[in-house]
DNA sequence: TATGAATGAGCATTCATTCAT
DNA sequence: AATGAATGAATGCTCATTCAT
């Protein structure tokens, strides 16, 4: 009844179209994270985007189609706030596991939130009947990330502060202690974890990377520490 | 504890009725794997069982009763052959790094396999709509794992073969360590990953476990390894 | 509510399923005719045989394959008709234009009856979109009718009492005769013709069959006739 | 009556209006006589026109009205073709028995074009649900192909060389004799007819038309023919 | 106990039609 | 005059579930 085109009529026609795509898109993840793929009806994604369902269609084909472009749009948005928090490792000052704990903290901040769990929860329900996604996971998604990762602590192998002899497994395993004992801790996405468990869980999880990639200085360094 | 090794007296009645149970159970879980639980239709697993589909609802009344008990079954032989893996760690031999490669090749093949994933596939997508499923998960899944492992540990430890100050976080890393990466190698279930990967993938675990947890002696023993 | 099932307790179990199935065969045929077959809707159909929907998914699978048996049954039937009329031939009697003439009259009451106009519409119409109807058509339809027309006149010649020398064109010839003009009386078949204008029809076909395949005797017969 | 023949001063507007409007009854008849008309869409039919959806809603208001003109205009077309050939009987030569065969075979040419056996189909089809196409149908159809038959038919009975005593009976039987036979052979236009078989379907018909109305020349003539 | 048959509810998709531009 | 966008109303079809046997 109040569809966002009433507000700013000057740009209606030209933004209108974008706006209602972008609505319908958001809706959709919105309807297909709380229900599923099967189990979402367009109707209902109809209603969460203000929208009548033929213009789903209109602008997004298919059902498929629909979920297809939604995921990716998702997949998209959280890679993007993985990226960046590597980015970061980029200058990690003085203190570097701290840096690392940081990221680390970040990084789990990100896998956390409400959208990555029922992204994830999307992909492992769907990844066997739409096949092509697993290119939008290959290309744009965990391989991504482990690479950005991989690049910096390759930086930081040169720069003599880290110890990789593979800096791809480095990233891999990183990642791994992280988000792996984090996934049983949240009763795989359904309940919340305070933000001082996650912040032990980094810690945790930059220990041992160290142990195995560090160098004497982070140990000094951390022995200052609390 | 419903299984189908119960004795019963009355032989031939009860049999039959059991085997007819287990028979749907079966079909259910290699229906619900192949479809999904939305996307599954009783009339199919009913036929995967041989059975009419009223037969279904008699033994197990509801859909989502069905898979309830189906998701259970599947998880508590999972989490069999994965306690009997960990099992072997009671008695390590000489070489305990080679141990500890044996039981993460093992787990892998556990972790690898088709019902494997189908299990978690079912669980991640459907744990919103069945929040009594994560007891099952809870109770008799991965914290079971991490509980057993953490024992072996611990006993390691105190025989002086590790360092594990916290073993519950220690174990819940070394299957980290083990399985983080094998997520994105297997593009999430759909590619069969090679044994000779699977084996390189639990060395590099077991490396970086031990770079943490391990003791002098692990490093001498393999220094003479390939 | 008011099934026909609650008439005959007895026999329900056996002969509810024909019943239901013949019920819905017979509700599809007047929807159809009714409203074509692309406008008729399965809903209708379903209300018309006092069935619920799915029950006739149940038996016929599709709205096409419902529409195909819909066709074979009503062509079968409306064939029986005629055939039986031709039949009446085998043994003219000693007026043959008058045998005729009745034969004529008879195939133009069948020829005219609303579930033959019916079946015809449906024919002409839909016989692009659903090509094995031809197979319906030219097997069991009016072929059939023509072969065994083509048969009696043959016989007739063989006694003498015609003279055909290529008896499949002579029938051919009488049915056009007869029933071409009665579509356009007709206006393809939403008026109703009078009987008495059908026997004027069949009169005047006869007259002109017989001058062109008739013998002496018919006319000197006829010459009596008012 | 509003052919695209009427010149008008304003050439350039008023002749784009009218040739769009052409343009999307040409492409409407198109649509609808491979898709029936309901399963014909409107969409599609402004497609193949190169024109707007809601160009056709301004030019022809609704799905049923256009259909109304689609099917007269297509009706006036194949009446004015019809017409032109029945008009070769003023002048039949000295050979009758030729001239109605070339009449009949062309008369067939036209009875057998795609478009013919179209129109008919949906005239067939639709003519219970558009009520008032009897009235274009009646007016401009087939009755006045009788009606014009039936005027030379007289002229020559007139001038001795027919023997017609009703001459709208002998031009509903002429038309009768050639068309009915045709339907059958072509599958109710289904397949295409030779044109060998056309010309032996024509002669047929003439030849018994000849017998009832014929007079004594016809044959003598007939005789010398092969 | 096991089953053939029947049903009420729901969903993806399409289409004729209308605005605002 | 012509069009891109949006929608209300239908429609074919499926499915979980229940009787009656």
């Amino acid at each position: 009844m109040t569809g966002p085109s009433t507000t700013t009529p000057g740009r209606k026609a030209s933004r209108g179209r974008i706006d209602k795509r972008q609505a319908i898109l958001d809706a959709a993840f919105t309807v297909f994270a709380r229900e599923g793929y099967a189990n979402a009806c367009v109707k209902e994604i109809a209603a969460e985007a203000n929208v009548a369902k033929p213009t789903v269609y209109n602008h997004l084909s298919d059902k498929a189609n629909l979920f297809r472009h939604t995921i990716e749009m998702a997949a998209e948005t959280a890679m993007a706030e993985n990226l960046a928090v590597v980015e970061r490792l980029a200058d990690p000052g003085d203190d570097l596991r701290a840096a690392l704990e940081d990221v680390g903290h970040r990084l789990l901040l990100c896998y956390c939130s409400d959208e990555s769990w029922a992204l994830r929860r999307l992909l492992h329900a769907e990844l066997v009947r739409f096949p092509d996604l697993q290119e939008t996971v290959r290309g744009g998604g965990s391989h991504r990330l482990t690479e950005a990762l991989a690049d910096r602590l390759a930086r930081l192998t040169l720069t003599g502060r880290l110890r990789t002899s593979d800096p791809a497994l480095a990233a891999e395993q990183f990642i791994a202690l992280l988000t792996g004992p984090v996934e049983a801790r949240s009763g795989f996405g359904t309940r919340q974890v305070p933000d001082a468990d996650l912040r032990a869980l980094a810690r945790a999880a930059v220990h041992t990377f160290l142990q195995a990639f560090g160098t004497e200085a982070d140990f000094t360094a951390t022995d200052a520490r609390p």
